[in-house]
DNA sequence: AAATTTTCCAACCGCCGCCGC
DNA sequence: GGCGGCGGCGGTTGGAAAATT
C-alpha cells in the first residue's frame, strides 16, 4: 500500500505505512498540544517520522472530522462541476466538500470519475465531448488562418463579395455547429448527471440556458475565441478563491458566458432541453440527420453524414484546391 | 485453486509560495 | 531585495486487495 518498505528508514526516520501505535502517539500529542509546527512535532511526540509525514497522516487520515466511505452522488456531482471550472485544484475542491481531503478527491477523480467521463466520450480535462477537442483546435486554427480571406465580417452572410454564397454559409454553419456543440456540452453533462449519477433535479443554470429566448449573438470566431479566454480567466479567478460564494458567482458567470448563439442557424429541435439538436436550420436550408434533407435548394442543404464528412476532410487537411481568393472549394465534397 | 492482471489508495516526492529574518 | 525554513499542493508511486483468467 505504500511506496517504501515499512522497515525502510532515512536518516533514522521511518517511512512507509503507519502503525496503530504511531497513530495513537500522533493523536494523543495533537489532542494535548494541537497541531502546527510539524517540524518539531515528531520529536516532541516521540515519533521517528518527518514532520511532513505527520502532517499528511493527520490531514488525510487521523483528523476527527474526516468523512470516510463512498462518495455520495451529490459529492460526485459537485466534484465534476468544480473540476470543470477550476481543473486539478484539489485542495480548493476539497474546501467545498466538508470532511473530504484533497488526496481522497484526487484519488476518486483518477480512479472513478475520469473513467466514467472517458466512457461517455467526454474529455476529463476539458469536459468537452472527446472528439470535439481535436475538432475545435483544428477547425478554429483553420477558420482563423490567413488563407481564409474574410471581408469585414468573417462569417456574416451577405459579406460574400469575395466568397461564394454557399461557401460563406457553410463556414457560418460550421461555426454554428461547433459553437452549439460547445454549448451543448453542459446539456450532455446534465444528462450524464441524470443518467449516470441519478440526480433528478434540474440545474437552474441549465434551465436558464435552454430557455433563453434572446441568446447573446456570437458575431465572429474571434469573439468565440475571446470567450474561451474569458472562461479561462474565470477558471483562474475561481482557482484563487476558497470562498464558496465567490465560486458560485464565478460559476454563474462562466455559465452565462456559455449562453452563446451564433448567427446564421438555429438548432431545430433545441426546444427539448435534454436533446442534442439533430436538425440545423438556416435561411433556405438545413443540416439534417436524414439522408435527403428537405429544402428548396439542394445546394443549401446538407445531410448530417455529408456535413460530418466535410468536417472530417477539413481535419485531414484535404482541402487542397482553393479558388482565386484563397478560399477552399467546398464543391469538391 | 492458483496464477495473473487490474484496481485502488495511502504515502512519498519535488516544487512553489509565504513569511520572518 | 535576498535567503532559508516551513507548510501546502499536485503528481506519482508501489504494494495490498480485488477481479479475472
Amino acid at each position: 500500500m505504500t511506496k517504501s518498505n515499512s522497515s525502510s528508514e532515512n536518516n533514522g526516520l521511518k517511512k512507509g505505512p503507519w502503525t496503530p501505535e504511531e497513530d495513537q502517539k500522533l493523536i494523543h500529542y495533537i489532542q494535548q498540544h494541537g497541531h502546527g509546527k510539524w517540524r518539531i512535532l515528531p520529536n516532541n511526540a516521540g515519533l521517528k517520522r518527518c514532520g511532513k509525514s505527520c502532517r499528511l497522516r493527520w490531514a488525510n487520515y487521523l483528523r476527527p472530522d474526516i468523512k470516510r466511505g463512498k462518495f455520495s452522488l451529490e459529492e460526485e456531482k459537485t466534484i465534476i462541476e468544480l473540476h470543470s471550472v477550476m481543473g486539478n485544484k484539489w485542495s480548493t475542491i476539497a474546501a467545498n466538500l466538508p470532511g473530504r481531503t484533497d488526496n481522497e478527491i484526487k484519488n476518486y477523480w483518477n480512479t472513478h470519475i475520469k473513467k466514467k467521463l472517458l466512457n461517455l466520450g467526454i474529455d476529463p480535462m476539458t469536459h468537452m465531448p472527446h472528439h470535439e477537442v481535436l475538432q475545435h483546435s483544428h477547425i478554429l486554427n483553420f477558420l482563423s488562418s490567413p488563407q481564409l480571406n474574410y471581408s469585414s465580417s468573417p462569417f456574416g452572410i451577405g459579406s460574400s463579395s469575395n466568397v461564394g454564397n454557399n461557401q460563406s454559409q457553410l463556414l457560418s454553419l460550421l461555426t454554428t455547429f461547433l459553437s452549439y456543440q460547445n454549448r451543448d456540452q453542459d446539456l450532455m453533462n446534465h444528462n450524464f448527471h441524470q443518467n449516470q449519477i441519478g440526480i433528478s433535479t434540474s440545474s437552474p443554470l441549465l434551465q436558464n440556458q435552454s430557455q433563453c429566448s434572446h441568446p447573446i449573438q456570437l458575431n465572429s470566431i474571434q469573439n468565440f475565441q475571446s470567450n474561451q479566454v474569458q472562461i479561462q480567466e474565470n477558471h483562474q479567478l475561481c482557482a484563487t478563491s476558497n470562498n464558496p460564494l465567490d465560486m458560485e458567482s464565478q460559476l454563474m458567470k462562466t455559465k452565462l458566458k456559455n449562453q452563446i448563439s451564433p448567427i446564421g442557424a438555429t438548432p431545430f429541435s433545441h426546444q427539448n432541453d435534454t436533446t442534442i439538436p439533430n436538425l440545423w436550420q438556416y435561411e433556405g436550408g438545413c443540416i439534417s440527420d436524414q439522408q435527403q434533407p428537405q429544402s428548396t435548394s439542394p445546394m443549401q442543404s446538407f445531410s448530417m453524414p455529408k456535413f460530418n464528412s466535410i468536417v472530417n476532410k477539413l481535419l485531414e487537411n484535404q482541402i487542397s484546391s482553393s479558388n482565386s481568393e484563397g478560399m477552399p472549394n467546398f464543391n469538391q465534397f
